[in-house]
DNA sequence: GTTGACCTTAGAGCCAGCTCTAAGCTTATA
DNA sequence: TATAAGCTTAGAGCTGGCTCTAAGGTCAAC
């Protein structure tokens, strides 16, 4: 049986982060010293990991709490509600990728356009752009181009 | 001359967002009614949008405060003063999107793994995967397998 | 002259995921 | 037995980008 701080030390996680995750519901301290200290069984740092692996993986606290609630009863759930957690994820994902692709290929077009010297920025390509909205199609035609 | 709610309108942003914006010190109605409604003239509308394209572009408000005082005064500024804030946005975007697509491939392998059929979940491989911390190389050998 | 839409300000609230503080109790070490 | 480290709780604070509220002034139409 391990303290929080122990835990901690084992998970990389603060106490102060173990904690918020208990009063979020989403793991526990199968027991309690007689003086109030929690107390982690082995299965109950298996479920930290389990939270962990989570969240790197993408899933928010509150999709985390839904498959902990699988996990401890798994003969009253399905594959499809684990499935549909995880395809709602990947949607979410996919169009948060969809915008940041889009935002890095802006990026670079821009970096592009500019010639990034130390030439004062009265022509720079990148003012340009962004005061056109980006629209410019011949944007590096004029302007600081390299 | 626009009042903001005119404003509003022509770019989409709420008077909250644009209020907000000028609390901020991104944006400025040029003059005030005598009643001290804001009046905005065409500058201060490309200004308004100029925020609006970095913000599409990725930018966080700060970055654009840094642009729009470079913007106020280009003579005074480098092209290498913008592509440096540039740069730096292109690096969070790229940080962020190897995040997302190292999610991304995650969930699509766990979809993969998992039938997501109405049985249940007691040997789901997507619940195996994440106790396991994604690390067993033999998940699909295993569990609801597709 | 009154209704209702619009404007003003300062400041609070929201989201997610922590992160920290205060006040007090417990435990280990000297 | 004293000190320091570690534990407990409830609850506040942080980030960034809004979003809303309260309390009150203004303006156009009927």
């Amino acid at each position: 049986m391990l303290k929080i701080s122990e835990v901690s030390e084992q998970t990389g996680l603060s106490v102060h982060t173990l904690r918020f995750y208990e009063k979020h519901g989403l793991i526990n301290a199968s027991n309690r010293s007689q003086a109030g200290y929690r107390l982690y069984t082995d299965a109950d740092l298996r479920c930290i990991q389990f939270v962990k692996t989570a969240l790197n993986t993408g899933f928010s606290l509150d999709d985390i709490g839904q498959l902990l609630s699988i996990r401890v009863d798994k003969q009253s759930h399905s594959c499809q509600e684990v499935t549909d957690i995880t395809e709602k994820k990947l949607l979410e994902v996919n169009a948060k990728l969809a915008e940041l692709q889009s935002m890095q290929q802006t990026l670079e077009l821009l970096l592009e356009s500019c010639c990034g010297g130390p030439e004062n920025a009265s022509h720079c390509s990148i003012m340009e752009a962004l005061d056109a909205g980006l629209l410019k199609e011949d944007q590096n035609r004029r302007g600081c181009s390299k």
